[in-house]
DNA sequence: GGCTAAGCGAGACGGTACGTCGTGTCTTAGA
DNA sequence: TCTAAGACACGACGTACCGTCTCGCTTAGCC
């Protein structure tokens, strides 16, 4: 009996896929979002054109897999659940504001921006990183409203929109001094959720 | 006396200038941004190609210029001060937030984000398109604070920042959902700055 | 043992290099040299327009080899060498001239001239068309030479330049009446190598 | 006084048309026909473009009444009517080839042949170039056949299509070597014309 | 070991948008 | 009303990318 499911033929290359990943990543450090072309990508990765479609179809999908893949290290930190919700969005924001606005990052998350606003799959994709962030804020709220720090009705996701969207402005807009603006901001959103 | 430096030569046509931007406009309303191309915009302008590069030299310029130069009519108030913050950003929210969601406007805003992304002249475009929000918001807040309603040293900018950010955020993820936090996310603001 | 130099990539299709030398052809015939787009050469082919450039580089030298390619039957032939270069001579000019002014390849006579006029690659392509019947001439007059009907140390190039020029010279001058002046024409040059 | 019938408004500037035709030569001289442009005709001139198109109405008319104007000089001389025709024909083919192939003004001639091939008003123009020559080539025959040394029924313009057909062609195919072979293909016709 | 099948690097294919350039017309201010 | 200047509508140019296709070759599972 031949194998039902056994596939034929070569296997894919988990290395080309790899390369690939981690030559857009590479390419998007050095330059724009749209600047960034398949054929570049291919060469710098060594792998044929028709590799990247055959595994994702378009650049948009690369762009978004590449970041999502964690394999660029996407350094969205989750808020931890210490019970105090305070120091947790301090040592979150902190971090993140920190990661996403660094050279090596920005551009990234630009780009991810950028095939978000086009491509309904990246914008998917978008969505899917900031999940596990919203979970574990949820987590760490309800830890705060039970410590009896937070007040109770808080939000999460309200919360999230505020940070990560301010977080996001901040790096697609380039402005510089908005690195500044984070301790006041988050200042802002901690009175706002305290008791 | 006549002027000595008059222009020579035909003057630059304030109606293709004009027409240019509708049609950039309505093109946005009709595709994406990367969907958009100049020759399509110099078509339904009525205009030649040429006189797009004459005057903005990239697509994302037009669309930044398109956005900022009020033809589009963007929906981005400016909070008032009535004294009552409270009331100016409330107000000010709700009516941005409906009008930058809107399926007509919508576009438009993710338009520019894509071209912010690229396209620095659209970076600083959308910058200054922030600040008369960023002055209205001082004034408003100064107001507040002098009315004792504001704790004094509360940063108005970084109001800004977390209410624009998550504004952009929302309409760039095509989050629908995002509509139903704007009242919360507000609260968690207002609550932040109260004395 | 198995070729270690053998091509990669997909090969050059043959079929649309044949389809857009066919196309500028019939393009030609309908008008002028610089009436010829690259754009509707491509279109007719029904090929991408950067095919042409792939491979040509320039309108120029799509003509050129257009001409020269013998896809167009270019009718202009070679001098037989009967023994007699006066019936090879009045046989073969008879015959290009006939060709060559037709209506069918007269505009294609044009275009290779103003082609050559301007792209290097075409002039050499022209003077490569002229080759052979620079040969062939030799070839008869060196046959009349030992017949001892032909004076010896008559120079065929010289003949050839002669003949041949006035042939291009009265296609390209679209002047009718040059048709009644070619025997006249011929009547001199073979008076003037007759011993 | 009012003239009646004298035009109104700023009479047209002869030093506005000389210098363009000016121009137009001196850049005939540096680069081919097309990469002649109307603008730098007319930068180089220190002429509105316009002005061009004014008195012209395109760029191979502008070529074309370059050549003719004699502002150019060219130099195709006419032959004289010694009562030798040998010697008239050998010094105006020498004088003519020597001129017309010398390297400041071979592009001339080159842009002339262009513009002819696509522009019926260069074609005629061409044709009046070489009128004056014709005229002279049958008084210099006629004397010929007068003074018994050239064949009668000789046909004055199938001479003039030989020798100059040959000369354009010399030049149009940047052919150094046909240099050398002025000399015999003259000996040619001067052998077939000879009583 | 031979066969079949799929993935591989390479690169040409048909398309489409780009940004530049040139043409011929039109519209200013000034002579 | 002609001039120089220069913007205008139009459209061809040559380049760059896209996503697909077609080569010869490689790498696997199955007979």
């Amino acid at each position: 009996m031949t194998s039902a499911t056994g596939q034929r033929g070569r296997p894919r290359s988990e290395a080309s896929r790899q390369a690939i990943l981690a030559a857009t990543r590479d390419l998007l450090l050095e330059g724009d979002y749209d600047a960034l072309t398949t054929a570049e990508i291919a060469k710098q990765a060594g792998v044929g054109r028709q590799t990247v479609y055959r595994w994702w179809g378009s650049k948009a999908a690369v762009v978004a897999d590449c970041v999502v893949e964690g394999l660029v290290a996407f350094p969205l930190e989750t808020p931890a659940a210490t019970g105090d919700p305070a120091v947790d969005l301090r040592v979150w924001l902190e971090l993140s504001h920190e990661r996403l606005a660094a050279p090596s990052t920005a551009p990234l998350v630009r780009a991810l921006t950028a095939a978000a606003t086009t491509d309904a799959q990246a914008t998917e994709r978008m969505a899917e990183l900031f999940a596990p962030v919203r979970e574990a804020m949820r987590s760490s709220l309800a830890a705060g409203i039970d410590a009896g720090s937070i007040r109770a009705g808080t939000h999460p996701d309200a919360v999230v929109d505020l940070l990560v969207g301010s977080l996001i402005y901040a790096v697609v807009s380039r402005d510089a001094s908005a690195r500044d603006r984070v301790q006041p901001a988050l200042d802002v959103v901690l009175a706002g959720i305290r008791l």
